[in-house]
DNA sequence: AATTTATGTCAAT
DNA sequence: TTGACCTAAATTT
């Protein structure tokens, strides 16, 4: 699940679960060692994501930058049980007698699998595995990260303008641009193909090509879309007439999408099958129906 | 037990 | 455009 709304979610947590405490920094695996030893024992100052980003600020004056990549992912342990974010895993609710060490810390069970990076609070853990980036920077290093970083629709200081100008300047298809970090940041290829097909957009028309009342109709739809996937924590885009059951909730699974993995199955509007192609070395969904 | 797949990105060609 | 990265779950042998 990481695309923008899963680095949201996580951040939100973070700063609930763990904003002000002092924390116990590890690397189980190994390949953390040396910045977990500089993370160890400071207090977790802030927390932000931007686009598929997420940011830890600790009173030593450094960030963790984390990114998931394809299937890195979060387990959070506490009192009210286990659970994760990030790549597809199964939830976990019982709640846990947390044990605690002599300093007041919780203990956590044995790492399970290669855990690059486990903090440990008074009230729980979080183990991350699998992510594609994790290192240590200063609020320069951060800054330049997040200076080739595109407008990310999930934060108040994001300007669509900024993605605009480099759209409408260029005749790379929409579907490649939805996908590029630095003209809007945090879309995944299940957001690109789902805003692409609430709009009736081929996804193959040049950038330069969209009005501009497109691009703000799409930017405006995906910050909906996202802000939805940041509240509900699974992404749905079908409005709820478009489901076989409209009331039902939580959306199932096979219901919550309008094309993304349903190459072959009849347009959920139109009929039409689905059709997919390899682009850019991604899958992309549309229907030929209804986005000509 | 081995292979495939995944909501991502980068370097090399 | 291709392979590498690197992990766990799902699927196939």
């Amino acid at each position: 699940m990481p695309e923008g709304h899963t680095l949201h979610r996580l951040a939100a947590y973070f700063a609930t679960a763990f904003g002000g405490a002092a924390v116990r920094a590890s690397s189980p695996q190994g390949r953390f060692a040396e910045g977990a030893a500089r993370v160890d024992g400071h207090v977790l100052t802030e927390s932000e994501a931007h686009g598929k980003h997420l940011f830890l600020g600790f009173d030593s004056g450094e960030w963790l930058r984390v990114h998931l990549g394809l299937y890195g992912a979060w387990t959070f342990g506490g009192a009210d049980g286990e659970r994760h974010l990030g790549a597809p895993r199964v939830e976990g609710a019982r709640r846990l007698d947390l044990e605690r060490d002599g300093a007041g810390f919780v203990v956590p069970p044995a790492p399970a699998g290669a855990v690059r990076v486990r903090l440990v609070t008074a009230s729980g853990w979080a183990d991350l595995r699998g992510a594609s980036a994790c290192e240590l920077v200063t609020g320069e290093g951060k800054r330049s990260v997040q200076e080739r970083l595109g407008p990310d629709p999930l934060r108040p200081d994001a300007d669509p303008d900024a993605a605009w100008r480099k759209v409408s300047l260029t005749r790379t298809s929409v579907a490649v641009l939805l996908m590029r970090q630095d003209v809007i940041a945090g879309v995944g290829n299940i957001y690109r193909a789902e805003s692409l097909f609430r709009a009736g957009i081929d996804p193959l028309t040049p950038g330069r090509d969209l009005t501009r009342g497109r691009w703000e109709a799409l930017w405006t739809d995906l910050g909906g879309l996202l802000r939805d996937g940041v509240r509900d924590g699974s992404i749905v885009t079908t409005r709820p007439g478009h489901r076989p059951d409209p009331g039902a909730r939580p959306v199932p699974r096979e219901d919550a999408l309008y094309v993304c993995y349903r190459a072959g199955e009849p347009c959920r509007v139109c009929g039409v099958p689905v059709a997919s192609r390899e682009l850019a070395g991604r899958t992309l969904y549309w229907c030929p129906g209804c986005q000509g």
